[in-house]
DNA sequence: GTAATTTCTCAAGTTAACTTGAGATCAAGG
DNA sequence: CCTTGATCTCAAGTTAACTTGAGAAATTAC
């Protein structure tokens, strides 16, 4: 029974390999807080159960477009070093919830429209409803978008 | 109607304004080939309508998380300076039709088994079948990911 | 007990999608 | 004609999410 759960915690390699995450990759997370590793006598990081858990988590909001730095204050709320309760993930999990319904009703609805507009070929703001400016309120990509909303004058 | 469609064109900031994007996001768009503006003597952007219906559909294209190279690359099959025919546009917007649905298709698939974690309260790459390596494959997100699933060795 | 791995830290590079700034020129109004 | 205001070009900065590289110390394997 030693090999269940090693005494010493996982190394990060061991980590990688369970989910998949780049050994760089684990390291970076834990900038964001996603992680946060005890340290053995030689300095190296010793993990828990419990953090494959988190890097899941991690991996799955980041596909539904979470930021790194949201993620990581979402899991900042669950215990540290002891394994978060059931609880604590269900709440999170439904949180998530939420978030995909609310994605499929917005592409469902972009899909209804377009299929209007496919038939009027028209695809243009002036005389199509298929891109509303409230819609451009949902802040997707990467680099810096400051203007698009931000600053009103 | 000579106020209909300027004679000369519409400048940049013209289209800015009508399509809420910022004048130097469609110069940068320029580079990606989604517009190709003419020029007037002074060596300034010209504009014709069907650039407004460009980059509308860039815009969706974009929270659709296509690329702007793989956006520009779409556009490029559409006539550069005449605009382009109606089933030109129902053909682009057909193609987005199939992404949409295989984006709601995913989430629904998401949405279904994370309702079984939430009850199980897991959320585990071991215990749970939420995060199978097959929809990894979804490369979303920035930076690079060479490592993730394009070297085998 | 030495060689081969793995890990450590820290700095710097990378991609995407833009923005910001500088210096110069074009265009339009009075 | 002259003064704003819009554009032009080009270089450099920014954010997110990682990777790559270098040099050093810790672990593991034989």
């Amino acid at each position: 029974m030693a090999t269940k759960t090693p005494p010493h915690g996982l190394t990060i390699g061991d980590l990688a390999e369970r989910t998949g995450l780049a050994v760089s990759a684990i390291r970076f997370y834990e900038t964001h807080g996603i992680v946060r590793p005890a340290r053995n006598a030689g300095g190296h990081r010793r993990y828990g159960r419990a953090d494959i858990r988190r890097l899941s988590f991690a991996m799955i909001a980041q596909e539904l477009g979470f930021p790194l730095s949201e993620i990581g204050a979402r899991l900042a709320g669950l215990p540290d070093h002891k394994a978060p309760s059931r609880a604590d993930w269900a709440r999170a999990g439904t949180e998530f919830r939420a978030e995909i319904d609310a994605r499929i009703e917005r592409l469902t609805a972009l899909r209804d429209k377009l299929d209007g507009c496919i038939g009027c070929g028209c695809l243009s703001l002036d005389t199509c409803a298929l891109y509303n400016p409230d819609d451009r309120a949902a802040r997707h990509g990467t680099g810096p978008r400051y203007l698009m909303g931000d600053s009103a004058d």
